[in-house]
DNA sequence: AGTATTGTTGATAG
DNA sequence: GCTATCAACAATAC
């Protein structure tokens, strides 16, 4: 699930029990902790109080006066608050106890995990080799970035250090919202089109994040492009899929002409 | 059995 | 130095 519109959604829930004070940490897979112990991770924060969370990308980092909590949620990741009496899902991973209830990191497959930094210094040197974030990026700084890039549109989308917060189906939903072939070379693009991409990014970034994941509209292409030989939403013709940047790779020939091979 | 999966990283090749 | 591809990680679903 989780691109940048999921992270948002997980940060909103844990911005609803900041304050309260941690009772208990429990780690029920340490397989999920990435340089830190569940001993350390639970000493750090126990009796400390979350303070406002914030995102970069599909970072979610969680101040918690002083220590610094960083969560990624990989392919499968959730966070979500439930009550003491709800019995653990098996793929609950960290489960942080409040008074009047719990935050739940659940994830099925564990490739990526919760990292925790002692300070803002160290939490920024995590974050170090991330672009601009893809909700707060201006337009020129992202014209700049894909006039200076030289290989194709798609991989530039989810490459995190040159745009954070895109994934798979996000790029290609924009992409298909724009009206640009994802395998055109990024820097080729001009002006009308790389306004296009910045537009279709924010309308498709807005109604996600209201949405809390990138909705399977059956007027979008993610509504579509499950169903293999399916029609594009728009027009009609055979949606095209390919391999690119190891990823799956879905598009209209129609509504996004490949002009100018890469 | 074989394929696929909304993420990232490290090795390798061009 | 930059970029592309692939395998690996782990746990499912079809």
């Amino acid at each position: 699930m989780p691109e940048l519109p999921d992270v948002e959604g997980f940060r909103q829930v844990l911005s609803e029990h900041t304050g309260e004070p941690i009772r208990a940490v429990r780690v029920r897979d340490p397989g999920v902790l990435r340089g830190v112990g569940a001993g350390r991770l639970a000493a750090a924060l126990r009796g400390h109080r979350f303070e406002r969370p914030r995102r970069h990308g599909k970072w979610l980092i969680a101040p918690a006066g002083g220590p610094v909590l960083m969560l990624h949620f990989g392919m499968t990741g959730s966070l979500s608050w439930h009550s003491r009496q709800e019995p653990w899902h098996r793929h609950d991973r960290v489960v942080w106890q409040f008074d009047d209830g719990e935050l739940r990191y659940r994830d099925m497959r564990k490739l990526q995990g919760i990292r925790l930094a002692d300070d803002e210094a160290q939490a920024g040197r995590v974050l170090g080799g991330l672009g601009p974030d893809a909700r707060e990026v201006s337009y020129a700084c992202f014209g700049r970035l894909l006039s200076g890039r030289r290989g194709r549109l798609k991989p530039a989308l989810i490459d995190q250090a040159f745009l954070a917060g895109l994934g798979n189906l996000l790029a290609d939903e924009i992409c298909w919202h724009a009206g640009v072939n994802p395998l055109r070379a990024a820097g080729d693009l001009d002006e009308a089109e790389r306004a296009a991409l910045y537009r279709a990014m924010r309308r498709v970034l807005r109604v996600s994040i209201k949405a809390r994941c990138v909705p399977a509209r059956d007027t979008w292409l993610t509504g579509a492009r499950d169903e293999r030989g399916g029609p594009c939403p728009r027009c009609g013709a055979l949606l095209s899929r390919r391999r690119v940047a190891g990823r799956t790779t879905v598009w209209c020939p129609g509504c996004q002409p490949l002009l100018r091979p890469s």
